[in-house]
DNA sequence: GCCCACCTTAGACCTTTGGATGATGGTATT
DNA sequence: AATACCATCATCCAAAGGTCTAAGGTGGGC
């Protein structure tokens, strides 16, 4: 046997916007023996390029608050683009729903970002042994039953729009307009209305409010106001 | 510590359509030196008529979880109709968010509905001496600047709805067409909509989903389950 | 009684939304 | 090359959403 199974994950790929935290991340990741690279990035789109041209890539650590995103959105994509590469998600928003919601939408593991050099290098040998890693306080009880499975379904659902219909989808989730979608994105109302509807379709709704509310379930988009005005 | 002004609360008014635990609360509230009266009702409705109808009512034991609303809703509103009356919610739910927005919201107090007989008592002696009660585990520090502030605006925009326009808000957050709330509450659909923009004037939006995040926001609704922050 | 706030409605009018059809170009797979 | 999927866009159309005017009813407060 050639499997050294204490160590299985040799590339690594961080996204994370915050720059001394990345690059305390990526030490501590190397420093790790068998850890053979560690690439950086600070946009979701720029990790999900990353994932597509360097496909040996075997782990992604990523934060869960980045400019290009926000929510679970970022991680059902990307769980969505490489669903056999194991995610560990990083966020300093660390409360039970929050990892519960993490560890639904598919994450092999959840530290919190305050959390100590050791804990990030247990939760990577952990995920390394094909282990699902948690906080030491998180216990996975008082999920009633059907909180867990429509959030499931939700996820489900919002796991098969392309990257467009999940932007254009967080853009509804603000509360715009089609028209104003179409100008934030520099496309044509009318390929906004081709998405929505085909966003509908996949969720199974009927109008954009109910859509919006599938993707609260699946807190698919961190709900805050956008009225400026 | 004051003596004689322990026991200000001698009418008291349970909200709550559990017909078991009314009849424990109300015993309960009975056996309270100074407690005169305590009547109890299965709707939210009932309640805010009782409040009319006994203005000498000095104190509401408030379920969250009624048939007739959900969420915050039938708080915002009993608050609305009796500024003064301190509210002591009681709720199944009892996660420190859903403390923390219930508190903020107005009431004077939160009691988990599984607590035991001694719990709600000091909790009555405690909004009955002027002070807010909350359980014991709680701590009201993680309160992220912004997350208080704005939905302070929520709830105080909210509390302007008149009760219809909260019952319409109500299935707007469901994902109810105009039409079928028209049915749903059997009225003509130009009355819906009427009330619809009234709702958004005052909430100070532009379309019914942007009325939806308001109102998610304030966790007017149970549109999400259990939620993160 | 009068005023005021709320709920109600009709009808006209305009905007937004959602969908159908069809067409183009890019890209990845086979 | 053929296939399939995606993003893009146009045109047309029907339904829903939203605004406005005007108006009738209720009930409480002064």
């Amino acid at each position: 046997m050639v499997v050294e199974t204490a160590q299985r994950l040799s590339h690594a790929l961080i996204i994370d916007d915050h720059p001394l935290f990345c690059d305390a991340l990526s030490m501590t990741l190397q420093s790790i023996p068998g850890v053979q690279s560690v690439k950086t990035v600070h946009l979701l789109q720029d990790g999900l390029d990353a994932l597509s041209t360097l496909p040996q890539t075997d782990v992604v650590m990523l934060d869960l608050n980045l400019p290009d995103v926000s929510g679970l959105d970022g991680l059902v994509r990307l769980k969505k683009a490489a669903q056999d590469v194991p995610i560990i998600v990083v966020s300093s928003l660390a409360d039970q729903r929050m990892i519960k919601a993490v560890l639904q939408a598919g994450a092999q593991g959840f530290v919190p970002k305050h959390s100590k050099r050791d804990v990030f290098l247990s939760a990577f040998a952990k995920v390394g042994a094909g282990e699902r890693y948690h906080p030491d306080g998180y216990v996975d009880v008082p999920g009633s039953a059907d909180d867990g499975s429509e959030r499931k379904v939700a996820f489900d659902r919002l796991a098969t729009l392309t990257n467009q219909q999940a932007r254009i989808l967080h853009l509804i989730c603000e509360g715009k307009l089609n028209k104003q979608i179409a100008y934030d994105l520099s496309i044509a109302e009318t390929t906004v209305k081709a998405h929505v509807t085909a966003i509908m379709r996949k969720l199974g709704v009927q109008s954009r409010t109910q859509a919006v509310l599938i993707a609260g379930q699946a807190r698919f988009s961190n709900i805050l106001p956008s009225e400026a005005s």
